[in-house]
DNA sequence: TGAAATGTTGGGGCG
DNA sequence: ACGCCCCAACATTTC
């Protein structure tokens, strides 16, 4: 039998991936391929904490294949003339692939569908990612959603496909197989040792991703409706990097915390699993709106932002990115991100409210620096949130809602922990003071070993010029002109 | 998936 | 005992 290509992408797992399992059921030879194709991705090719994750998933796919007597085969260059050569190679009879959303690569892959079945191969391309794929979704009027809660209350009348089974035991291989590379070869490794971090918090790969799942699934989820607010609790699932590079899919998700609901028949089975389902849909969402709205990326969703003035001040985006704001909560955050690839999600709301309104440089800048530096960099994701966050999107945060870096502080890392952790030179403060260490009395100071504008930042902005200058800029792109 | 300003209420100190 | 004032505490409105 000719043997078929499964063309790996983000969905590096061999369970519930509905390609595989389609090219399993042929009986013939699998040939599983992963091409590094960067110019394929347009303007988003992967970013540098992304790479690193990518790398270690790819390494954990290879040993999972080996391990059912196959392997995983690695190129590089361009997709359709990897694809086409790699087939002539092996005579192969097929391509299947598991979709992606992303604009640049929705127009790729449709190219590439169109060439190889016109050089005589089938192609077959699935849903691994999403619960609800975009072209699935509409409204009455036939439109794309833009509200979530309208958006997800129409999903929960649709049925929900259980994860796909595939046959266990070996994957047939090739005959011969044909050469790839190594995978160091890919360069997806940061030359600088700014990964160092990451390895202590992470364990790419689908048995990593299951580990995690597991983890969450019986010590979070009941939990997960108040602690995932507490940006120094392990209270949230921190799945999104797995989730992104699809080692593990939103049908398994479901399926489990559904499953935990057999026994009482009250689904979700508490408040914890209907919050982080409904986290779950906003995932689903985003991924709607960058399906429909394919320039959302780079242009605002609501037009009148167009023309906000954003203000250019090199200076003050540096500060935020190496959490030099002087807020504490602020730069605890961007340094979690520098050092791990990941930030707390209540965190992420708070940077991005800091660098959009405090700030005011755009949501554009917080998009591309998120991109280099989250692990789970999702370009649907990464482009909702900010958007969110800037109120350009359309169900967005209205232009009034502006936090305060010291009171969500308060009430999201009441003891100070989260701060400490992040930010050692304000360990000795006690909580009283460790959001605002301006209004600590001097002596306090000194013998916590502070010294402000020294050993640590004052405020780079002053909270209430900064809030009313942004509730007069938003203001005036916010409301309708007479 | 805010925060600040403004308005209202009610308990307690005090003449 | 009574009315007045102060001001938390809570509610509502506004940005």
């Amino acid at each position: 039998m000719s043997p078929i290509i499964v063309w790996f992408r983000q969905d590096l797992r061999l369970a519930d991936n509905p390609a595989l399992a389609a090219a399993l059921e042929r009986g013939g030879p699998v040939v599983p391929v992963y091409i590094l194709d960067d110019a394929g991705e347009g303007e988003w090719r992967a970013g540098g904490a992304s790479r690193w994750w990518l790398h270690h998933s790819l390494a954990a796919l290879d040993d999972a294949l080996k391990s059912r007597g196959s392997r995983l085969l690695r190129l590089r260059g361009d997709s359709l003339a990897e694809l086409g050569r790699l087939a002539g190679t092996i005579q192969a009879a097929a391509v299947f692939w598991n979709r992606r959303y992303e604009p640049a690569a929705v127009a790729r892959d449709a190219r590439i569908a169109v060439r190889l079945k016109a050089g005589g191969l089938e192609v077959g391309t699935f849903n691994s990612g999403l619960l609800f794929e975009p072209e699935r979704v509409r409204n009455k009027a036939g439109d794309p959603f833009q509200v979530f809660t309208a958006f997800w209350r129409h999903c929960q009348t649709l049925p929900i496909e259980s994860p796909v089974r595939a046959a266990a035991g070996p994957i047939p291989a090739p005959s011969r197989w044909p050469a790839g590379l190594e995978l160091g070869q890919l360069a997806l490794l940061p030359e600088i040792g700014w990964d160092q971090g990451f390895r202590a918090v992470w364990n790419p790969g689908e048995a990593g991703a299951r580990k995690r799942w597991r983890h969450f699934l019986e010590n979070g989820l009941d939990g997960y409706a108040a602690g995932r607010d507490l940006m120094a609790e392990d209270g949230t699932s921190a799945l999104s990097p797995h989730l992104h590079f699809g080692e593990i899919g939103p049908r398994q998700i479901w399926a489990d915390v559904r499953a935990r609901s057999t026994d009482t028949g009250v689904f979700p089975s508490s408040r914890g699993a209907q919050v982080y389902l409904n986290e779950i849909g906003w995932r689903e969402f985003a991924h709607h709106l960058l399906g429909h709205f394919p320039r959302t990326p780079t242009e605002p969703l609501r037009e009148q932002f167009t023309r906000f003035a954003w203000r250019e001040e090199a200076g003050a985006l540096r500060a935020w990115q190496r959490g030099r704001t002087g807020y504490p909560v602020v730069d605890a955050a961007m340094r979690q991100l520098w050092q791990t690839g990941w930030m707390h999600n209540r965190a992420r709301m708070i940077v991005a409210s800091f660098l959009v309104k405090h700030l005011r440089l755009t949501w554009r800048e917080g998009a591309a620096w998120f991109w280099d530096t989250l692990v789970d960099a999702d370009l649907a994701n990464n482009t909702l949130g900010w958007q969110w966050s800037a109120g350009c999107g359309t169900d967005a945060a209205p232009y009034f809602r502006i936090f305060n870096p010291t009171l969500q502080g308060g009430k999201f890392d009441p003891d100070g922990r989260y701060v400490r952790r992040w930010v050692p030179e304000l360990a000795k403060l006690p909580a009283r003071f460790v959001h605002e260490p301006w209004t600590a009395p001097g002596e306090l100071l000194a013998s916590a070993g502070i010294e402000l504008g020294e050993t640590y930042p004052r405020p780079i902005v002053d909270h209430a010029a900064a809030r009313a200058a942004a509730l007069a800029a938003f203001k005036a792109v916010s409301t309708p002109r007479p």
